[in-house]
DNA sequence: CCAGAATTTCCCACAATCCCCCACAAGATC
DNA sequence: GATCTTGTGGGGGATTGTGGGAAATTCTGG
């Protein structure tokens, strides 16, 4: 299970240094192939191969002509990239995909779980303060009853 | 079960020194391993790890698309980190966690039953600030009949 | 189709950071 | 007042993050 927030920089090159703590856990995970694509909140997904698979499959099973789940497809099958660690457990991020995401030099990387998910440092900011301005109303569908 | 208000300090790298009388139940409860993260309210919440852990799942079930089940995931899963006590019982806070609730070296730990939650002094004063602010007013759903 | 050049990919080395452990000081208890 | 427990600080080794350089590959132009 991944999990924790921490602030990374991308180098001149658009690597990122994965923090030695997740590397093993998502080489594992992956046997080492992993899978980058984009996610509609303006933000990636960085998920083991393995992992990324059945949820490609129900992507790509959803109706075609139904402009959204075009739009999803689009998204996240359309960005999807093949990635793999390099020998200092670094991953390179394409020019494409840091467009979309807006990555800077500043970075975030986000545990959720199954995956992770990466964002510019301005976007994780702005997605913590929307959390703050939704305030006691943060209590969405499957999680009414979330007791912390 | 987890209770008091400890007024306690961050040293210079970080570490929170647990009150002795509170070393015991938390390390028998999670056998040593304590997951520490982010509470909407701008805190920070301290599990044994098996109490954590149906939390979790709770929230990892909800819908990724959705926008608040999302950000609730972002926030609880997200800046979730495992911990354990060093050897003079302290814990290390790490950084991204310390910036968000706002930590400088005072702050406080109370007991809130399961868990308990980490506020800087700042907070934890504007908390109290709230509750007066409130006051005869404070009936809660669920504590309408509270018989103290 | 070949040659040159730019880009990319891989690898190595250095420097900074982190983490663990030990030692001391302050306070509580008997 | 002495001893044990608790809280605090610091030092040093191991690990990690960062940058740069060289080789290989791809793309373009002749």
């Amino acid at each position: 299970m991944f999990q924790g927030a921490a602030a990374l920089n991308l180098d001149a090159k658009g690597r990122m240094a994965v923090p030695a703590r997740h590397r093993d856990a998502l080489v594992t995970a992956g046997e080492g192939r992993l899978v980058v694509t984009a996610h509609p909140h303006r933000c990636l997904l960085l998920y083991p191969q393995p992992a990324w698979e059945p949820i490609r499959a129900q992507i790509l099973a959803a109706p075609s002509l139904q402009v959204e789940s075009a739009m999803v497809r689009r998204l996240l099958v359309g960005f999807a990239e093949d990635v793999e660690l390099d020998g200092a457990g670094r991953l390179l991020i394409s020019p494409s995909l840091r467009q979309y995401a807006g990555l800077e030099k500043e970075i975030w990387l986000v545990g959720q779980g199954r995956h992770f998910e990466i964002w510019s440092a301005t976007g994780w900011q702005a997605q913590q303060d929307a959390i703050f301005a939704v305030g006691d109303k943060l209590l969405p569908p499957g999680l009414e009853n979330l007791a912390l």
